[in-house]
DNA sequence: CTAGAAATAGTAAGCGTTTACTATGGGGAA
DNA sequence: TTCCCCATAGTAAACGCTTACTATTTCTAG
């Protein structure tokens, strides 16, 4: 081998681990005040000094120690995002936007998932607040449990007295006084639209089927399609609705199960598109033509609904615009005083898709 | 209002920033030493003691500064990942196995997306270097462009000089001698294995779509490709070879206008399975079915090669087990010596799995 | 010419942890 | 009783950077 680290040889100059600034100060002849202010351009900087600064930062593959950075002052310039799975597309595509904008914005985006856990998302939003990120957002449906609500809330108000900020994003307000910012989409207005579509193309028994028992999405989402059934005068039958979980195996198994009774129905909403994945699944294993037999819906238009047969009926959310919107809140100064008057909240709309997966029920 | 900060009032007793360690050292009334090491656990602290630590630091609702303390030295117990974009499945499994890995290790998951610029790809890898992360993975094909690659084995270099490590994930090696870490799969072999059963089925003519041209992803199945036509000895015909991007928009239109021209091709091989989506919406298009008329395989295996209708006869690659594996192999330590011969590299299997999209050539 | 303002550099004090050393008190062995 | 060792706790020196001050030139205006 010959001698790897010649003078040009930029990175690997130096063994041991990783030059510092002072190494950087050394080889360019100055002060590290000086190799520091040339960095950041905030300070002036002689011509030549700053160019003789650079030829050293390259020689030596200098890159800054972001934690001594953070330490002395210096925001982390990071955000946090807290998912469910990283794989969930609903997850995935408001994590793009989250990282795309943060990006945007200069920023480095920590992706931690909870995996349903919600004592493990507190324990997230600890390890963030360790990390001291701008902000960290949540994302999500949550449970309603008080006892959780109140551990996110002394957490909502260590992070806005560290200056960083917790925002909640697509689930419900920790309740007034808490200082959150939230962007969320109208849940219960996707939820009534679609129902009142079926209702509108003639069904009058729809099974709904999917989404955690006490999580705030499907509470807004039951609220909706019941709102859409009272509208119409038709009555709520709790037969007809089968909370569980969201996911193309819950809805295949538990619809599965439903054909086995005879409960009637014409139409079926599932939570999400995934669980409407698994009802179709189950339909088509036993037979049974969609929209010609049975009308099927889901909800947040995710590829997965365009790419089923029949395309899937839904309600699109905005889902990257979320994620954007969120960071953009985030890192906005709140203005000084944080009262709870600024627009701390910003709510996206959503709105029907009709495709293929409905039809007038069948005359029986 | 009335006094929030009770002093049974967990994280808000107190305003400022954020407690520090020698407040609880204060509060606890011993020095942060003995802080430090209670909540470390890693040196004798009596009984008593470390209980009032706790409860100081349980009113103060404490977090440690992880800046902080990676720069005392400690490790940053962080894992940095690269991949091209978080919504696309093929990356986001990877990541959800490295997202769990590395919670499975206590390591935070910083992820960043390159949108496919490999410009960007290096400038991240900077900014992880800056982060200090225990490794940094970069998942998928990578350019060709020798410049890059040099770029990259200073990185690489760098990260290993400074007691980090680059793990490259189903990507080629930056060539002997670069000290990285890889976990890849059996790219080729897959592609070979695909064809060949394409085939054994009595195509001839089959068509290769997809896949940006000068990256190793393409490179690699497009060898597996002409290697099985070769063991049949079927001539090359480079009309039938259709590189261009990932992803299902360029299989959708690169497909229709291909379907312009009369290539008499029998069966359609997709880069990757969202390729294949787009394939088969255009053969669905002009009322062509699958596989009657033409057969279509894809790659990857992701969720969507099932949604399809047909479902997609594909290749199965272990995506959430090459994000796992990555993380193992990146913080298992290496043997002393960063000797070349020591196991750094880890290949995993694919295989076909066989579905509804292929079927003999139509009698023509 | 000279005083005072730029412009440019250097000094050194943190930032919040970890950890090598040092200090203290109590027990048991001899 | 005297020593030595163990269990605990404290002191203070990094870690690598930013930045308020201070110092030195070099102009510019009067």
């Amino acid at each position: 081998m010959t001698d790897k680290s010649s003078p040009t040889d930029p990175i690997h100059a130096r063994g041991g681990s990783g030059a510092t600034i002072a190494d950087v100060a050394q080889a360019a002849g100055v002060s590290v005040a000086t190799v520091s202010r040339a960095l950041s351009g905030n300070y002036p900087v002689a011509k030549a000094t700053r160019e003789r600064i650079f030829r050293s930062v390259t020689d030596l593959g200098y890159v800054a120690n972001a934690h001594a950075r953070a330490l002395a002052g210096a925001t982390t310039r990071t955000v946090g995002i807290i998912i469910n799975d990283v794989a969930d597309p609903f997850f995935a595509y408001i994590a793009r936007g989250v990282e795309r904008q943060a990006s945007a914005e200069g920023r480095l985006c920590l992706i931690t998932a909870t995996h349903g856990d919600k004592e493990r998302e507190l324990a997230l939003v600890d390890l963030m607040r360790e990390q001291r990120t701008d902000a960290v957002i949540v994302v999500g449906g949550a449970s309603d449990d008080p006892r959780y609500r109140k551990q996110m809330a002394d957490r909502a108000r260590a992070l806005a007295a560290a200056g960083s900020a917790l925002v909640l994003c697509g689930r419900p307000s920790l309740g007034p006084g808490v200082p959150t910012k939230m962007v969320t989409y109208d849940n219960e207005g996707g939820a009534f639209a679609i129902t009142d579509y079926l209702i509108s193309q003639g069904h009058r028994r729809i099974l709904y089927v999917g989404g955690p028992r006490d999580f705030s999405t499907t509470a807004s989402r039951l609220a909706g399609f019941y709102r859409a059934l009272d509208a119409r005068g038709i009555e709520r039958d709790p037969a007809l609705v089968h909370e569980g979980a969201f996911g193309r195996g819950f809805g295949y198994s538990r619809m599965r199960e439903l054909l086995e009774q005879d409960l009637g129905f014409t139409a079926v909403f599932g939570a999400n598109d995934l669980v409407a994945a698994g009802i179709l699944e189950a339909l088509e294993e036993r037979g049974i033509r969609v929209p010609e037999d049975i009308s099927v819906v889901g909800y947040d238009d995710v590829p997965v609904a365009s790419e089923l047969r029949p395309r899937l009926t839904t309600v699109r959310v905005p889902l990257e615009e979320l994620g954007r919107e969120a960071v953009r809140l985030a890192l906005a100064q709140s203005p000084h005083d944080a009262g709870a008057s600024s627009d701390n909240t910003l709510t996206v709309g959503t709105h029907i898709v009709i495709r293929d997966s409905v039809s007038p029920p069948k005359q029986s």
